[in-house]
RNA sequence: CGGGGCGUAGCUCAGCCCGGUAGAGCACUGCGUUUGGGACGCAGAAGUCGUCGGUUCAAAUCCGGCCGCCCCGACCA
């Protein structure tokens, strides 16, 4: 490809349009510009990454059996009102109608569509195991889009939905899923972590999140670099430790003016908040059937509530924090709310199963400006529940060798779902078995985000200058750069230009009558790992300059040799991206 | 949805407080010079100041509504 003729300039500026590095990166080296927010046109630069980026995902998918398909992006509504999510989703989904009215959606996943199929594609074990994947469009209208290509409303996503006759099966393409993944993420040069996370509303007890470890991740996680316990927030568990007491304490009941919060009142008892008690309350929803309801949580002083495992605690639909006339309704004073004296009839009382293992916790008397100490669960006061709806915090120790666990931020690259036979039972997706009796097909679906993947690689993969993409992921493996239009500059580069061509190798070609200082900035800003030089200078000493981009380590490399010298190159490029196949986390290897 | 910021030429931004001729740099076009790390001179083209309304003799500038974009949070099958 010559430069000259490339649709898609670089830009010497930052673009205002983001502040994370992957998306202004990705704008500066002429990759991508934005249309709207979360939408995103791909210049021919990125289209080629993508390209490379699906291509290594479609030979990951076929080595574990996959087959590639394709389904549309728009879905009659029916479809998603018999596997439920019609009414289960809101806003996100987008909805609206064709010219005769009737209701579409735009896919945000495929589970229903596959299920469709399923139905007059599988009719016999016989047929089993399958899986099918493909590279398609989704559209999810984000509340926030942001952070350039790492969330936005409109992307292409690697969908995969494994079909088996029983969970065995399921298991088994769910851990050929997961180590696919890991390939996946070192084909690509960035490391992927595994971690456990919620199955959320896919359903299903088993789901793993593919995160890429960066400070400017989104979601939050514990690792445990001993153990290889990895969770997402959400779902992690830690060892609970009580505080060491020989004896239960009588319940004193002691005035504590104006000390509203935990740290205050434990600083005024001169005790530690792993002393304390601390209540949060949410008002629980649970269906359009039941009212909602007050779910007061205890946790130790030092903790907090993990919302979702809350919300699980009490089989709730959802959560959101409490109004102040909320918790005064049920008898509760805000900052000095406790288990006690609270109207049990109308709140759902959740307690952390630390709590029932503390001894003598300060715990708030439902009056302002007093607390009780001494408190024990079972004698003084009691839980509807007792659950772990603790969240674990940076330092937590591991659920395995107890060492302390590390916070981390990760954006999730992909993602692996066990589904079941929720999708298969609603949609009618069943099989005859072995008896000829009628089973749901047991379902798996797992997701790989393209764009994301290339911002995760962009992120990774920068510096001040601009990226330096690896070669695998690269639009073009080399740039070649002619200095100087004089004529034996020219038919030079003119030359050697043809003969990378002929030799099948990517060469961005940068024939324009710029300075060398623009060619060289533009070189470092578009991503290509390796740069040839052809000048007056480099002839004169033998030829034309190659090294990795932004080398001060440059061979002159013989222009009768150079094809063989680039190929080489670049085959070591390929080799040192291969080495991180070695040693890949694999499900058997994992531990959590 | 809550909080904050922003919207002026293709890009990055100044001008707005204090109302009166729409600006700079980069990019672009032409001519000439220049060619190893974002060159230089001369000439030129380019904006309905997001939008609608209000105040005023007069609005990019003051006031109000709306729209859009970014950031923090909520949310995220």
């Amino acid at each position: 490809m010559r430069l000259s003729t490339l649709f898609g300039e670089t830009l010497r500026e930052v673009p205002s349009e983001s502040d994370s590095v992957s998306s202004q990166m990705l704008a500066r080296a002429g990759y991508v510009r934005q249309l709207a927010a979360g939408l995103y046109s791909y210049l021919p630069l990125a289209q080629r990454s993508l390209r490379k980026i699906e291509q290594i995902l479609r030979e990951e998918m076929d080595a574990i059996n996959g087959q590639e398909l394709c389904m549309p992006v728009v879905h009659p509504a029916e479809i998603w009102q018999e596997s439920g999510r019609w009414y289960e989703i809101g806003d996100e989904m987008a909805r609206f109608q064709d010219r005769k009215g009737r209701e579409l959606v735009l896919a945000m996943t495929h589970e229903e569509v596959v299920g469709i199929l399923c139905k007059t594609e599988i009719r016999s074990y016989r047929q089993l195991p399958q899986m099918v994947y493909h590279l398609q469009t989704k559209f999810r209208d984000e509340p926030r889009p942001r952070a350039g290509l790492i969330r936005v409303r409109e992307f292409v996503m690697k969908d995969s939905y494994s079909l088996d006759q029983d969970f065995e099966g399921l298991q088994s393409q769910y851990e050929a899923h997961y180590d696919a993944y890991h390939r996946f993420g070192a084909r690509l040069g960035i490391n992927l972590v595994a971690v456990q996370s919620d199955p959320g509303m896919m359903g299903g007890k088993i789901a793993h999140e593919f995160m890429y470890i960066t400070p400017v991740g989104e979601d939050s996680l514990v690792i445990c670099d001993e153990t290889g316990y990895a969770a997402n927030l959400d779902v992690a568990s830690f060892q609970k430790i009580p505080e060491p007491a020989s004896h239960e304490e009588p319940l004193v009941r002691v005035h504590t003016p104006d000390q509203k919060t935990i740290a205050k009142v434990a600083h005024f008892c001169g005790v530690s908040t792993r002393q304390t008690g601390k209540m949060v309350f949410y008002m629980g929803e649970f269906g359009s059937e039941e009212p909602s309801r007050l779910v007061a949580a205890c946790v130790r002083g030092d903790m907090e509530v993990n919302e979702l495992q809350l919300q699980y605690a009490v089989k709730a639909q959802s959560l959101r924090p409490a109004e102040t006339s909320e918790i005064t309704s049920v008898g509760c004073v805000p900052g000095f709310a406790s288990f006690r004296d609270i109207d049990r009839s109308k709140a759902i009382l959740v307690a952390d199963d630390l709590i029932p293992e503390s001894k003598n916790l300060i715990i708030g008397a439902n009056e302002v400006d007093w607390h009780y100490t001494g408190a024990n669960y079972g004698r003084d006061f009691t839980a509807d529940v007792v659950a772990p709806i603790a969240l674990a915090y940076d330092g937590a120790p591991d659920p395995i060798n107890g060492k302390p666990l590390r916070f981390v931020r990760g954006i999730e690259v992909g993602n692996i779902f066990q589904l079941g036979t929720r999708y298969s039972e609603r949609l009618g997706a069943l099989f005859n078995d072995q008896d000829g009796k009628e089973q749901p097909i047991v379902m798996g679906s797992y997701g790989i985000g393209v764009g994301r993947a290339l911002a995760c690689v962009a992120e990774q993969y920068s510096d001040e200058y601009g990226m330096d993409l690896p070669i695998s992921v690269a639009p073009y493996q080399v740039i070649l750069v002619s200095l100087g239009r004089a004529g034996e500059v020219f038919e030079a580069a003119e030359a050697l230009y043809r003969e990378l061509l002929a030799a099948n190798i990517e060469v961005l070609y940068d024939d324009r009558s710029v300075s060398p200082g623009v060619k060289f900035a533009d070189a470092d800003l578009r991503g290509i790992p390796l740069r040839c030089t052809v000048s007056s200078r480099s002839l004169n000493n033998g030829g034309a300059e190659f090294g990795r981009r932004r080398s001060k380590d440059l061979q002159i490399i013989p222009l009768d040799s150079a094809v063989a010298h680039i190929q080489k190159a670049i085959d070591e490029c390929f080799e040192s991206l291969h080495q991180r196949l070695e040693n890949l986390p694999t499900w058997v290897s994992r531990v959590s």
